[in-house]
DNA sequence: TTGAAAGCGCTAACAG
DNA sequence: CTGTTAGCGCTTTCAA
C-alpha cells in the first residue's frame, strides 16, 4: 500500500504544529480558540488531499475504538440476520460500528472470538449467549467490560439483557392451536438445551396444554445432529402421537418439520413456530408465527450498551419485549 | 474497564527487558537464541496472569491488522450469508479475521464503509460490488490495497475476481425448462441493473430461447421498489404472457415470484432460480436451482487475497466457477 | 492562540 | 543471548 498521510505530514506541509491540526480535526477549534483562518486552511487542505486519521492510533491513544462486537449463533438464521441488520443501523446513529461473528455452535471458537474482540479493544459486547459461555462473559463483567445479552440470558449471571416474552408467546401460540384451530393433540418440538428462552417457551406450552387438560407431548431435538436425523425424529414424533398440531420452538426446527411433513405427506396442518421466516406464508400448510419484535429488541440493546459505555447507566437493565402472534 | 497488563508490566515483573518478552511471545525465541529457561519463565508467567498483547498497538507498529473486510449487499440473503460463513472459516485458517458489513443497497453507506475499513488498516477487501462502487474501488486499487471481487465484477476495472459461470448456468436452466419440462413459454425475471452477473444470466437465457426458436420474454424489476409492487409486476408478467415457465435471476426474485404465484393461484409450475434457498424444495411448485459452488468460490477468494497480501501474486487472478443445476 | 513533548503498547534495529 | 531505544500516528497537558 502507498504510504498514507499522517497528521504530522499535514502539519509540516502547512507549516504549523500537529496540536493545532489535531484540535481542528476534533472539533475543538473554537474551544481552543483557534483562528477562523487557521481552521479553514487546515480543513480545506485536509479535504483536498483526502487525509483520514489513522483510527488505530487514535484508539490506541484514547482507549476507545467506537466499535461494538456482536456475537450470534448463526448469522444465516433469519432472526439473527435481521437483528444484526437493525443493531448495525442503530449503532451507526451513535457513531459506533459493529463487527459481527457467527459462533456456529462452537464454544471454543466463541471464547476465542470474545477474547479476540477484547484484544482489539472493543468498547462493548452484544451477545446471544450459549451455555458454555458463562465463564468468559463472567470474566468480561469482572473487567467491567460493557455487555448486553439478547434472545436469552444466562441463569447465574447478573447482566443487562433484552429478551422476548417467551412464556407468554408460547402460551398464546399453543392456545391458538387448541382453541381457534381446534387441534386435538398439539405437540411441542424444541431443542435439547437448557437455554432459558427455550425453557420459557416450554413453560408457556405446558401451561396452555395443561390449562385445557390436554396431554403434554414434547420432543427434544439434539442440536448437533445432521438435519436428516432431525427430520426422521420429527416424522416419528408426529406419527406416533398422531398429532394434528405442532408448536416449533425455533424457525429452523419448523423448517425441518416442514420437510418431514412434506416428504412423508404427514396429515397435519396446524403449525405455529417461534420466529418468522420468509417461507412460512408460502408453504402448504402455512405456518403461523410467534414473531419477536426485532426493531424494539435491537433498539433496546444498543441504547443499553451505549448508556453503559458512557457511564450513564445506573444498575442493570433487563428488558422483556412482547411477541406478536401472526396468524396464517 | 480494569487496566490491562502491558508487555512492559510483564518485563518489569519478571525483571527482564521488553525485547526478550516480545521475542518470546512472537515465537522468535530460538531464532534469537533465547535460553530455554528464560523462555519457559516468560511463557508460564504470561499464561498465569492471562496477558494478551494489545492488537491495536501491534497493528499500529507492524502496519498489518490480520483482518479482512467483507462487503456484501445483504447479509440476510442466503447466498451471501453462506458465503460469508465459508470465507470466514477459510480466512481463519490463515490466521485472518473477517469483519463484515451489509451495504443494503446504499451506495453512500458502502463508500463510507470501505473508507472506514481502510482507516482501520484492514489488510484486504472482499467485495460483491455494485455499480456505484467503481470509483472507490478504483481508489483502493490505486493505493495498492489488495482487493478481490466476487459474485460479479465491474466492467471497467481490472481486478481479481471470482464469479460463477452465469451464462452457462442460465443457458442450462432455460434448456431444462424448455426441453425436460417441456415448457412452451419461458420468461425470465431479472433485476433492472447492469451488473455483469445479471447480464451473463440474461445472455444465457437468450441463447437457449433463441436456439430453440422460442420467443424471448423478459421482465426487469426495479431493485428498490417495495416487494408488493414486485409481486404485482410478476403477476402481470406471467398472466399477460401466459407463461408456463420462469427463470428467476436471483433467489429473492424467486421468493417474490412464489408469493405472486401462490396468492393469485397462477397456473405455472416450471420454475428455475439462480441460487439455492431452503424453501425451494418445500414449496409447491418446487423450484429447481442453478446453484453456485459456494465452498469453491469462498476458497478461491480467500486464497487469492492472501496471496496478494503476501506479495506472492503475479498479475490479476480471475476465476470462473461452474454452477450446478439442481433439479426438482 | 499555538507549539513542544510525553506517552498509549508494541516491534525490531542496533548495541553490547 | 539480552537490553536500550526509536518510532508507528494520535491526543492532550503544559508552557509560551
Amino acid at each position: 500500500m502507498k504510504k498514507r498521510l499522517s497528521i504530522s505530514d499535514i502539519a509540516k506541509n502547512l507549516g504549523i504544529s500537529v496540536t493545532t491540526v489535531s484540535f481542528i480535526l476534533n472539533d475543538k477549534a473554537k474551544e481552543k480558540r483557534i483562528s477562523e483562518a487557521q481552521t479553514k486552511k487546515v480543513l480545506d487542505y485536509v479535504a483536498q488531499v483526502g487525509y483520514k486519521p489513522n483510527q488505530l492510533a487514535k484508539s490506541l491513544r484514547t482507549g476507545k475504538s467506537k466499535t461494538l462486537g456482536l456475537l450470534v449463533e448463526d448469522i444465516s438464521n433469519s432472526f439473527f440476520a435481521n437483528i444484526a441488520d437493525q443493531i448495525e443501523k442503530f449503532a451507526y446513529d451513535f457513531g459506533y460500528h459493529i463487527v459481527y461473528c457467527s459462533m456456529n455452535n462452537d464454544v471454543n471458537r466463541a471464547k476465542e472470538l470474545i477474547q479476540l474482540f477484547y484484544d482489539r479493544q472493543i468498547d462493548g459486547f452484544i451477545i446471544a449467549p450459549t451455555e458454555g459461555l458463562t465463564e468468559v462473559i463472567q470474566r468480561l463483567l469482572k473487567n467491567n467490560v460493557p455487555v448486553v445479552l439478547f434472545d436469552r440470558h444466562l441463569e447465574d449471571l447478573d447482566t443487562n439483557y433484552v429478551i422476548s416474552e417467551n412464556h407468554k408467546g408460547a402460551y398464546e401460540g399453543t392456545r391458538f392451536l387448541l382453541e381457534e384451530k381446534q387441534a386435538a393433540r398439539v405437540g411441542m418440538i424444541t431443542i435439547d438445551s437448557n437455554q432459558l428462552q427455550m425453557r420459557g417457551r416450554m413453560e408457556g406450552y405446558k401451561e396452555a396444554v395443561c390449562g385445557l387438560e390436554k396431554k403434554m407431548l414434547v420432543e427434544k431435538i439434539v442440536r448437533e445432529q445432521p438435519e436428516e436425523e432431525t427430520i426422521q425424529q420429527i416424522r416419528a414424533f408426529i406419527a406416533e402421537n398422531q398429532l394434528d398440531g405442532v408448536l416449533f420452538a425455533t424457525n429452523y426446527l419448523a423448517l425441518s418439520g416442514l420437510k418431514a411433513i412434506k416428504r412423508y405427506n404427514l396429515p397435519i396442518d396446524k403449525l405455529v413456530s417461534f420466529d418468522e421466516n420468509a417461507l412460512f406464508s408460502l408453504v402448504e400448510p402455512a405456518v403461523s408465527a410467534i414473531s419477536q419484535n426485532i426493531p424494539v429488541i435491537a433498539r433496546q440493546v444498543v441504547d443499553i450498551l451505549i448508556n453503559e459505555i458512557n457511564g450513564k447507566s445506573e444498575g442493570l437493565v433487563q428488558v422483556v419485549v412482547p411477541c406478536e402472534l401472526i396468524i396464517r
